[in-house]
RNA sequence: GCGCCCGUAGCUCAGCGGAAGAGCGACGGCCUUCUAAGCCGUGGGUCGCAGGUUCGAAUCCUGCCGGGCGCGCCA
């Protein structure tokens, strides 16, 4: 780990802190939901009247009397129970730009507290046919939480993990074998189209199988930095499984991951002597942790959200930090036709891939909308809606405010751009500008939260805002021209970042 | 039976201790001005139910109801 990376302290940090030193204590500003309770707030008074046993409202006349004496406070004024409420004036908002605009492109970025080496594991579907849209869920939410970390500072590698040895291959391949000898495959075999296509193919379909996942995946904007084989992983079992505490019962070779926080014990060898995928995941851990990787997350759909304790369990017996493994859950995604669920198989062949779905609603659209739920949240996707509702989708709102920006800029040319305003600025600067101000500590929270989300609405917010002080006012050949250049250069920069955290183009034109 | 997740506007979902929101849908306005993929307005919610903690609960705790997922040799 190298030394910490300090991000420079917002100007609401700054505000925030002045008000803290001067009363004492530590102050949150938020910016309150009504205008009417003006540009921020703060509810220390109330958090502090327990500890300071002093009436509420009493508190917040100091606070407010402190506040109001800052440099670029205009008026504080206490509000309900004991709010303290902030107006602040033009300078303050003229100098927030500007440390924006210096900022340029990292603003909001390099939060981390310290540079880890992480590993990202994804998407890690069985090569057995064409990556779905529920596996995608996997892949658009482990790489915006990848792309979170990187923009936090953090040195990022995505590697997808393939089972190319277990009984799910061997039903695939016998599938293909079947379909060569102009056999149906077995009964609980693979089917479809794409068998049929690998069968005249020739040849072992699982490398060409997973050469389609990838090209699937490139074309999905999430790019491998490497692939884990877990036939070469299971060679280093004899070696391994010694480590762990283990120990003999119906003729199978059970991990005592019970005794190390997992909910149960996990057989490694079969009684019929195979090793199992979880001894895999073993030989797999070690290989993270000696690779050098401070984190190892796993990203794992919530029906397997029963060994989300097994993997911390698997480092402590082998000696390892269980802090340095973190498995991220995200609930499925369910498909249906026309409002009627309908259970989609792989095996069956009658899933909706992530190809088909790409082409019906575009990769903008469909990465957008597989993170913008909250990963504890189940996904419904009506098959036969998705292309009318995505339409619809907001990623073209924010889409279009950027090309609008995108738009300005070309046509101002070289004239000059300055957070310096020479005119009282507008209710719809202001709110722009607070907006942006937002979006250091919501992307640090989004972050640590491991919770991308946030970013897409968030974006909406910020293309909300530049939309409305669009309508209300003129750039070029305004006498704020220099202002709202700056302003439109801030605003495109915050959302061409947020666009790319979510893995969704900026467009210069719509 | 046990474990995890979810129940917020007609629909899809944010918010997760501080003064109820967005998108879509519905209804009505706004283009000779930097892109109308835009803007403005109207209507719409006992935040599943019941207790508890708190100055304050959609947010925390408990119970119940409803839905999803899972529960030792598939992955």
């Amino acid at each position: 780990m190298s030394a910490p990376l300090r991000p420079r302290p917002s100007p609401v940090d700054l505000l925030a802190a002045q008000l803290g030193d001067a009363a004492g204590a530590a102050i949150e500003l938020e910016r309150p939901n009504d205008a009417a309770h003006g540009d921020y707030a703060t509810n220390a008074a109330l958090r502090l009247a327990p500890v300071r046993r002093t009436p509420p409202r009493e508190l917040a006349q100091e606070l407010a009397r402190l506040a109001a004496a800052l440099p670029g406070v205009e008026r504080a004024e206490v509000a309900g129970p004991g709010f303290v409420n902030l107006w602040l004036g033009d300078a303050w908002f003229e100098e927030t730009l500007g440390a924006i605009l210096d900022d340029g492109s990292d603003f909001g970025g390099a939060s981390a507290p310290q540079r880890e080496r992480v590993q990202v594991e994804m998407v890690s579907a069985n090569p057995t046919g064409p990556i779905t849209v529920a596996a995608a869920r996997n892949g658009a939410y482990g790489d915006s939480v990848a792309r979170l970390l990187e923009f936090a500072g953090h040195d990022v590698e995505r590697e997808y993990y393939y089972n190319d040895a277990g009984t799910q291959m061997e039903r695939f391949r016998a599938s293909v074998d079947a379909v060569r000898r102009g056999e149906e495959p077995p009964e609980d075999g693979y089917r479809g189209d794409y068998v049929a296509e690998l069968a005249r193919a020739g040849g072992d379909p699982v490398p060409a199988m997973l050469a389609q996942i990838e090209a699937t995946l490139e074309r999905f904007r999430i790019h491998f930095d490497g692939w884990a084989l877990q036939s070469e992983l299971e060679r280093r079992l004899p070696e391994l499984l010694p480590r762990l505490d283990t120990y003999e019962r119906e003729g199978a070779t059970w991990a005592r991951s019970s005794a190390y926080g997992d909910e149960q014990d996990r057989v490694v060898i079969r009684s019929k002597g195979r090793p199992t995928y979880r001894a895999a995941d073993v030989a797999y851990l070690e290989d993270k942790l000696a690779r050098g990787f401070d984190r190892a997350i796993y990203v794992l759909g919530a029906d397997h959200h029963g060994t989300r304790n097994w993997y911390g369990a698997v480092a402590r017996m082998l000696g390892q930090d269980p802090a340095r493994v973190e498995v991220l859950l995200y609930q499925l995604v369910h498909l249906t036709r026309g409002g009627e669920v309908t259970k989609m198989s792989k095996r069956r062949g009658d899933v909706v891939t992530l190809d088909e779905f790409v082409d019906e609603v575009g990769v903008d659209a469909a990465r957008w909308y597989l993170v913008s739920r909250g990963a504890d949240q189940t996904i419904e996707i009506d098959v036969d809606l998705a292309a009318e509702k995505t339409q619809k989708n907001p990623v073209y709102y924010v889409q279009y405010a950027h090309a609008r920006i995108a738009g300005i800029l070309r046509n101002a040319g070289e004239a000059e751009v300055s957070a310096h305003a020479t005119h009282s600025l507008a209710p719809e600067e202001r709110e722009l500008v607070k907006r942006l101000a937002e979006f250091p500590p919501l992307v640090a929270e989004a972050t640590e939260r491991r919770a991308p989300h946030s970013i897409p609405y968030y974006a909406i917010q910020v293309a909300d805002d530049f939309h409305r002080f669009y309508h209300e006012h003129r750039v070029l050949e305004s006498d704020a021209q220099a202002f709202r250049l700056a302003l439109c250069r801030a605003t495109q920069r915050v959302i061409a970042r947020c666009l790319d955290l979510v893995g969704v183009e900026a467009p210069e034109r719509m």
